[in-house]
DNA sequence: TTGTAAGCGTTATCAG
DNA sequence: CTGATAACGCTTACAA
């Protein structure tokens, strides 16, 4: 383990104070070209790399950007983390995340967790925290960035998009394509799901074919074979349902398989249409309906948002909505 | 933004000094249970939370336990930091990560910036460093654990399994269930998926069934549609080929959707047998064939083995094998 | 069992 | 443009 090497040592050798070589590393304009120059040979000649909680603890602040995402392995969250990544890779900001587990309390904790490393920005997941939480956003003392949904009232900024209105665009799709028995499949029902729902419900109202039997819905988390369960539930009860649209892609391509099993030839006597649209969407047989939402982008304009801030930058509108698009493949085409 | 309570204004409000507080908070049972309890009341009444960056000043070691892992999107990785997580989450440890996107330099240069915030301990992926990462790796002054995979020469401890026998193992299973043309599909062709295509090999070979022409692989990343595009390729070249091993389960998965496309029956014309045992291999139709791998248990493991060590308890063995399990389903049932 | 003194490596402040 | 001085909040000696 070999010793740090500090400032002091670097100041030595280029024969300047310590403060000097600070001033070289951070805001090189401000100190002469000259001994810039001797500094600059000094530091790499002995390898000088600055101690993070030395400047922390000087400063105050620390070059952290907390994330706090639900779950670390479901793909919405992760291309989220993919796109905050790809924008603070290459510069002076560490991300740390933290797992809320979809649980408000934990969410809260972990922010308290979060706010004592006096973080540079934080990027949180949804708009649904709690009172107390809310508290403490706005007290951060950093750039906020609310993902995954718009919504009133915003902390700082917010990039997303809205779940209710993605969810009534698909729900049009379906009856677009013909479909006039369409059901809901849900799992987990967070509070994203739920204003899915809503934007589902809407839809169906309004064409005046909303069916809450039709409704298939549990509170345990989503996955495939749960795609397979709920449709075999939805179709016990309402054997006559001739679309599904899922909440999730998972649920989507459970319910497929379900259909295979139950001799349900898809698209003509099931309509299918997912929600994220993952790449395995586009690869299946028949090419599953989805939406697309921007994940990978709200992460990188969530990051390059605050990145803007801290640089002093225009960090542009504080609201980005990134919008969603019906993707339609051959599941929904019509029925029989 | 309130500022921020030190132990100096806890240590005045308890009547003791800030050393002791300190004391206090650390080793419970190095101070006289009364004065402990005026320290206590003082800490909760204040408010007080410990500052990381003044701590790890001082004591010239930080809380962090840094993560290295090639993807933050591929679900075997996930599942990875979720049993790191699990472990972790009510510790005083915070986990940090770095992605290295498969890219030995990147990851050399992530463990720079681990390094020199001195982590209290290091979770890496694999055992492919290069020589620099491996050299930094051995100086780091603090517990290391590779994951994911097992190998001779670790830098201090290791939990994972064998790529080369989990995949001889499913050879052997497709060879048992009576194919004997059977193919490779691989993606991406990191050194985990090598070592898997090895295995597979060694056990066609022992069996006198290899053909190279059989096996159909490609540099980029791995995904469903990929694996249909692969099945495709190989079925083209060898069309009396009757089974295939997938490097994962996207492209088990992918090859099970080819097939459909294609019009052969699985498991009668072509067996599929994929590796992980993604939830989704289960749900599929047919249910699919694939190698469980204990990704969340590798990760709770690796971090229960640094925990142990920080808190000077007893880590166990220095190297774990989690093994690896053939999981047959009716995608490998047999030729018909 | 508790306290004193000193310092961890950096930066803010104020002089020069 | 550069430097001396004093923090930042905590912990490791060592002493009492």
């Amino acid at each position: 383990m070999a010793k740090r090497v500090t400032l002091a040592e670097v100041a030595a050798q280029a024969g300047v104070s310590p403060i000097t070589v600070s001033r070289a590393l951070r805001r090189p304009d401000t100190v002469q070209p000259e001994t810039r120059a001797r500094i600059d040979a000094a530091v790499t000649a002995l390898g000088y790399v600055p101690d993070p909680a030395a400047r922390a603890l000087a400063t105050g602040r620390s070059d952290v950007i907390g994330v706090l995402i639900p779950s670390a392995t479901n793909a919405v969250f992760t291309d989220v983390l993919s796109g905050i990544y790809d924008r603070l890779a290459e510069s002076r900001f560490d991300v740390q995340y933290g797992i809320t587990r979809y649980d408000p309390g934990t969410e809260e904790s972990l922010l308290g967790v979060f706010l004592r490393q006096r973080p540079a920005g934080l990027i949180v997941a949804g708009i649904d925290q709690t009172a107390a939480a809310r508290r403490l956003l706005d007290r951060a003392g950093c750039p906020v960035v609310q993902v995954m949904e718009i919504g009133a009232d915003p902390v700082d900024m917010m990039v997303g998009f809205s779940h209710h209105d993605a969810a009534a665009a698909a729900t049009r799709h379906l009856i677009a394509q013909g479909y006039r028995r369409p059901g809901f499949l849900g799992a987990r029902m967070d509070p994203r799901t739920r204003r899915r729902f809503a934007g589902f419900r809407a839809e169906a109202e309004a064409a005046g074919i909303f069916d809450a039997d039709r409704c298939e819905t549990t509170e345990t988390p989503s996955n495939v074979g749960m795609g397979a369960a709920l449709l075999r539930g939805l179709l016990e009860r309402r054997p006559d349902t001739d679309a599904v649209f899922c909440n999730n892609d998972d649920l989507a391509l459970g319910a497929l398989f379900e259909a295979m099993r139950l001799g349900r030839a898809v698209p003509g006597d099931l309509g299918i249409c997912g929600f994220n649209d993952l790449e395995m969407m586009r690869a299946a047989e028949p090419p599953i309906t989805s939406v697309r939402t921007n994940r990978f982008e709200m992460g990188a304009r969530a990051a390059e948002m605050i990145r803007a801030r801290l640089e002093g930058k225009d960090p542009g509108p504080a609201l980005v909505d990134l919008g969603s698009e019906v993707q339609a493949r051959r599941s929904t085409e019509g029925p029989s």
